[in-house]
DNA sequence: GTCATCATGTAAGCCGTTACATGATTGC
DNA sequence: GCAATCATGTAACGGCTTACATGATGAC
């Protein structure tokens, strides 16, 4: 699960451990907080697997030599300098590591994406798939609903074929309070199918569009570290 | 987690870990899968802190002395021997350990019962509570309900604050169906307490009554080990 | 110079899973 | 006697959490 979030936000843009924590903390706090004890090895591992590579350790704060990689984070750094009003002359950070998603971990993430999960965790990985899979192409994305949707389906069928052991007022109350929910869920994840099937042209069937293409504007009080936001700028989309 | 169902089951009756784990599959399938590597130690860990202990051993077939704990054990096996017609002889099987709630497993329970848990597992935490508050007097079950109600409030109060920082169709259709979800969650658990206020006298606002106070018939296809069923029946209720 | 924040990491411990090992009982 | 089921456990492993350690940077 962390590593579809990780895997997601760095598909965006390459973000370094401590803006990574940030943001699943903020923008998805309310799937689940993530501590550092688990991102900073998870981090490790997505690196070890080569998903996810290191786009400027900057050793030295000059420059490390030509062109290369690190030139992004060289960017973001001048960026920094620019908006803190030109006063930093040096500049760069030493500590921080940023990192990029690769070739690997893109098809890693469309790999994790459909991938069908323990069916304890359901709901919040089918949540937290949802959120990411706007860098998913179409296709992908249509599979993900569909096999929600199947998901769903065989879960009220199950409800149906097994009447409850437990019954006591609330365990029953419980039963058919759930069961009203995965109606609802599939009814919104059929919705989410044929708008999909219909294409992204037409009007959403949610609340009327606003951007879909604006680029990603931080709302949070203060912008967060906007640094590295226009490091491979249209590359990847 | 797992306490709380373990503690919840063995309320109503003395288990075996076989048993329960079946029963935990089975009756409480629906909300997560326990596997023997979680359920035996988690037993162990009940009975060294004393909220759980073993009610009959029964090291030799015939009987291990007078009156005491173990009777419960006895009759459930003179029930095993007369439900097979009267074949065995010896009948007591040597093997098995049921466990029995103590004192200090239901004042657990009750405190497990009304601890807030990780908003993470939430959903989840809160259905097995509710499929375990019959064992609760119903004050504490009003106040598992309001602790509930508030939680869900807060929820809400957080989406409405936080304008969500991803803007993709997805994220958003997401969260608008998420909020959706959590209102009925709350009109749902405002209902219950509503119900819970009245009085258990009158007709539930959800199906007809049936029988609240008709013993645990096993609907499953042939009765799940019924030997241990009349076991200190009428003591905890 | 010192405090808050940024930033990365390690260590201990908990809880859970899978897979494996073992043995008793019952039916045929 | 053999297989299926009942029944209890152990071992290895993984991931997550909390708490701790460390140090750089920037503001005042």
């Amino acid at each position: 699960m962390l590593e579809i979030a990780v895997l997601g936000l760095l598909k965006e843009q390459p973000l370094h451990g401590y803006e990574l924590k940030k943001r699943l903390s903020e923008t998805l706090g309310f799937l689940w907080g993530v501590s550092y004890g688990s991102l900073y090895p998870a981090l490790r591992r997505l690196e070890r697997e080569g998903a996810i590579e290191v786009v400027a350790p900057v050793a030295t704060p000059a420059a490390p030599g030509p062109g290369f990689a690190a030139t992004g984070s060289l960017k973001g750094d001048l960026a920094t300098a620019r908006r803190a009003g030109g006063r930093a002359t040096k500049s760069s950070r030493r500590t921080r590591k940023a990192y990029r998603i690769t070739e690997r971990g893109s098809a890693r993430f469309e790999e994790l994406l459909l991938a069908d999960d323990a069916p304890a965790d359901d709901e919040k990985a089918f949540a937290l798939k949802l959120a990411f899979c706007v860098e998913l192409p179409s296709a992908a994305r249509l599979e993900l609903l569909e096999r929600r949707r199947l998901a769903l389906l065989e879960r009220l069928d199950r409800a149906r074929r097994t009447p409850g052991t437990r019954t006591d007022r609330y365990s029953r109350s419980l039963v058919e309070h759930r069961t009203r929910s995965t109606q609802r869920d599939l009814e919104w994840v059929e919705e989410l199918i044929a708008a999909e099937r219909a294409g992204v042209d037409a009007s959403g069937p949610t609340t009327p569009e606003i951007s879909e293409e604006t680029p990603v504007v931080d709302t949070a009080p203060a912008a967060a570290d906007p640094e590295l936001q226009h490091v491979q700028e249209g590359a990847t989309r």
